[in-house]
DNA sequence: AGGGCTTCCCGA
DNA sequence: CGGGAAGCCCTC
């Protein structure tokens, strides 16, 4: 008996299964997905077994299996074709694909952990009669007796309620003995689901969906606050009456963390979640559970797409627009084509929901590629905002760099009401640029291409890009003078502003620094919604999804950032961040505003917000994507040139830019070589390529061959990046 | 990936 | 000539 074994070294070298011998003893119990350990090279290492054979034609000498690490069969086949689909869609090394499946305390390594959590207890070491006569003979009253009537009562307690001396002289008369039991780290109890009521086109959506059982997809297109989660939560409810499971996927940790109260009060302990920020052991755990069918329902993000669940019924994905989907390391997968693909595997509904679809997905729903659902009214009796855009060039004439003269007024206004505020600015840190104004010296990076971005609460200058900081100093480090001046502003330079300027204002900022301890999302996002803060103020962290009912007023400092990204999307994402963000107003029946300042003023994506006119923008944008040739008329590759040399880069850029020339179809464009968009990144010069096509049946071919040829170049690495959202 | 074997470059 | 770095190849 003989086994093809793929080896977990995650590199293209050795991307190909090894054939070993199947020893006897392990031949009735091994199968295809399992894990085990095998001799390679001088090492012993972990692989997954992918086929049994028996049959093995050629003459080299095999060596044998050592044994089976895990009982289990780790990847099922569905996981295992899978892979290969990513593997062959995404040209990353097929182990890369397996170890993306996997919580880390199941990938594939040497030492061996145990990751189940067990709790301690104390019980009965007698019988219960024999241990009340012993009470009754003892006559004393004491801690010790206190903790035997406490396991005459409950049957078992928790050894960590009480102190070793009284335990240990208990233990010592043979009364009570400790037993470890397996416990959850998550914990949720069953909860009776209370029924919502749907409105007529929730309901209508609903049905559409429900009704239809087999692999459609659903593009949901339902504006902010229409209630698009009620239907999620019925067809999910509905789906597990009929005794099956769903995934559903959310683009950010901290929308998981707000959404998922709501499914633990629908659906209790049939709830698994599963995000980055969970500790090894509670993924452990929440996989635990999802494998030994405790769960029906798995809420998360992009990697919870993988959740080995038994008898999936339906996938949501929700805010589909969210670039977190998409993967940016090896491999380089979207969550939404894994959807498709196990929606196809199992023949069942995805539901694609968002107020701001991506214009691939409308153009699909549109053209009937999807099923084209809407939600166009506001649930529960909210009212859309209204949208003001502020001029801040006019307004900076009045030295109001910040704050324009209508957010001071709003924001006034909506904390002498008591109502709450969201305040938007998608850069963190205090100052995104530091110059001397003697000697026109400004701080950079010395690895990357990029200016350093001050942070006040650290005192430092930090890279958002390598992570490299350096101490900041008053004196300019070129000229020596005391000029330097912060420019460029950040969250905690708007934080510092608006406790200057708003006295007793209660701020909570949200951003990448104040979200690093664990606990930190619960934290923020439980203190705002009980109003112990008036103003959260954050990143686009904050602009997805939430519901906070006394929001009232939406402010978005400098909405240019993201217009101003070099980038065939920065109109998309500029839309959708300034539409969601507007979203979060004006849930419940408070009358709302949302304030948008920025330097262009007339720009046409801004005033499609203003409208709340997602069907103009779309058009608008659709005509310069047709005549650019951008998706969704074409489709995209990346590849990016990356090497420590510029000259060996731009040299072997412009030989990959000709053979693409010779070797692939003629309708399709070669862009480039041009640098990339971050050109100097920990001390690597990149330099990009892009294609656009449409049909090319030479394509795939030729990325493979390239792909394969920079293999073994370690000065120079070749990233191809098929689909990307970014460019 | 990581180890072993080969090659190539240069110096007291 | 020798040593050490760099390149190349192999691992069932």
């Amino acid at each position: 008996m003989y086994a093809e074994i793929l080896i977990e070294y995650p590199t293209k070298k050795i991307d190909k299964y090894f054939t070993y011998l199947v020893p006897n003893e392990i031949q009735d119990k091994i199968k295809a997905g399992m894990k085990v350990r095998v001799p390679f090279g001088k090492k012993i290492i972990n692989g997954f077994v992918m086929s049994i054979n028996n049959t093995y034609t050629s003459s080299y000498k095999l060596k044998e299996i050592i044994d089976i690490i895990d009982e289990e069969i780790i990847l099922s086949e569905e996981l295992r074709e899978l892979g290969l689909y990513i593997k062959d869609k995404t040209l990353c090394p097929l182990i890369t694909a397996y170890q993306a499946m996997l919580p880390s305390s199941l990938k594939l390594k040497d030492k061996h952990t145990d990751y189940n959590y067990y709790k301690k207890y104390l019980v009965l070491n007698k019988s219960p009669e024999d241990i009340q006569t012993y009470l009754e003979t003892y006559h004393r009253k004491n801690k010790q007796t206190d903790l035997l009537e406490a396991i005459l009562d409950n049957e078992k307690v928790l050894k960590s309620d009480y102190s070793y001396s009284i335990i240990k002289a208990l233990k010592d008369k043979e009364l009570i003995k400790e037993v470890k039991e397996q416990e959850y780290r998550i914990q949720k109890l069953d909860i009776k689901p209370q029924k919502h009521e749907l409105n007529e086109e929730q309901q209508a959506a609903y049905d559409t969906i429900k009704n239809i059982n087999n692999h459609t997809v659903f593009l949901l297109e339902g504006i902010t606050g229409s209630g698009k989660t009620e239907v999620y939560l019925n067809l999910i409810d509905n789906c597990i009456k009929n005794g099956k499971s769903a995934i559903m996927l959310v683009p950010e940790i901290s929308l998981t963390i707000a959404l998922v109260e709501r499914f633990y009060e629908w659906f209790g302990s049939k709830v698994a979640i599963f995000h980055s920020r969970l500790s090894d052991g509670e993924k452990y755990d929440e996989y635990l559970k999802i494998v030994r069918n405790e769960v029906s329902l798995v809420v998360g993000t992009r990697s919870a797409i993988f959740m080995p669940l038994n008898n999936l019924g339906i996938i949501i994905i929700d805010e589909e627009h969210s670039e977190t989907y998409k993967q940016e390391s090896v491999p380089r997968y979207n969550a939404i084509d894994i959807a498709k693909y196990r929606g196809s595997y199992h023949n069942i509904p995805v539901v694609l929901g968002s107020a701001t679809p991506t214009l691939e997905t409308r153009a699909r729903a549109i053209k009937g590629v999807y099923k084209h659902l809407f939600l166009t009214k506001r649930a529960g009796g909210g009212q859309l905002p209204e949208t003001e855009i502020v001029d801040m060039v006019t307004e900076v004439k009045k030295k109001n760099f910040i704050f324009s003269d209508s957010l001071k007024n709003c924001l006034n206004e909506c904390l002498d009401k008591h109502n709450q505020a969201i305040i938007l600015l998608n850069r963190r840190g205090f100052s995104t640029t530091i110059t001397c104004s003697s000697c026109g010296f400004t701080y950079k990076c010395p690895n990357c291409d990029i200016t350093l971005t001050y942070h006040k609460s650290t005192n430092n200058l930090r890279c958002h890009y390598c992570g490299y900081s350096e101490k900041c100093d008053l004196k300019c480090p070129n000229c020596h003078e005391e000029a330097l001046s912060y420019l460029g502003i950040g969250t905690e330079k708007v934080e510092l502003e608006l406790k200057n300027t708003f006295p007793n204002i209660k701020v909570i900022r949200m951003d990448q620094d104040t979200t690093s301890t664990k606990g930190s999302y619960e934290k923020i996002i439980n203190d705002f919604k009980n109003h112990q803060y008036d103003v959260l103020l954050g990143t686009q962290m904050i602009s997805k999804g939430f519901d906070f009912p006394d929001v009232t007023l939406v402010g978005i400092i400098n909405a240019d950032n993201s217009l101003n990204i070099p980038d065939f999307r920065s109109n998309e994402k500029t839309f959708a961040l300034l539409y969601q963000s507007s979203g979060r107003a004006g849930r419940r029946k408070l009358k709302s505003k949302v304030i948008i300042q920025t330097y262009n003023y007339d720009n046409y994506v801004l005033n499609c917000v203003k409208n709340n006119d997602f069907n103009s923008f779309y058009n608008y944008e659709m005509n310069i994507r047709k005549i650019l040739k951008y998706p969704p008329y074409y489709y995209l590759v990346s590849l990016k040139i990356i090497s420590q040399d510029y000259n060996l880069a731009l040299e072997e850029s412009n030989k990959i830019a000709l053979y693409l020339k010779n070797n692939i179809d003629k309708s399709s464009y070669i862009l480039g070589p041009t640098t990339a968009n971050m050109f100097k990144l920990n001390n690597n010069y990149r330099f990009q390529i892009v294609i656009k096509y449409r049909f090319d049946d030479k394509l795939f071919a030729t990325l493979k061959y390239l792909d394969d040829m920079y293999i073994n170049e370690n000065k120079i690495s070749l990233e191809i990046d098929i689909d990307p959202v970014r460019i």
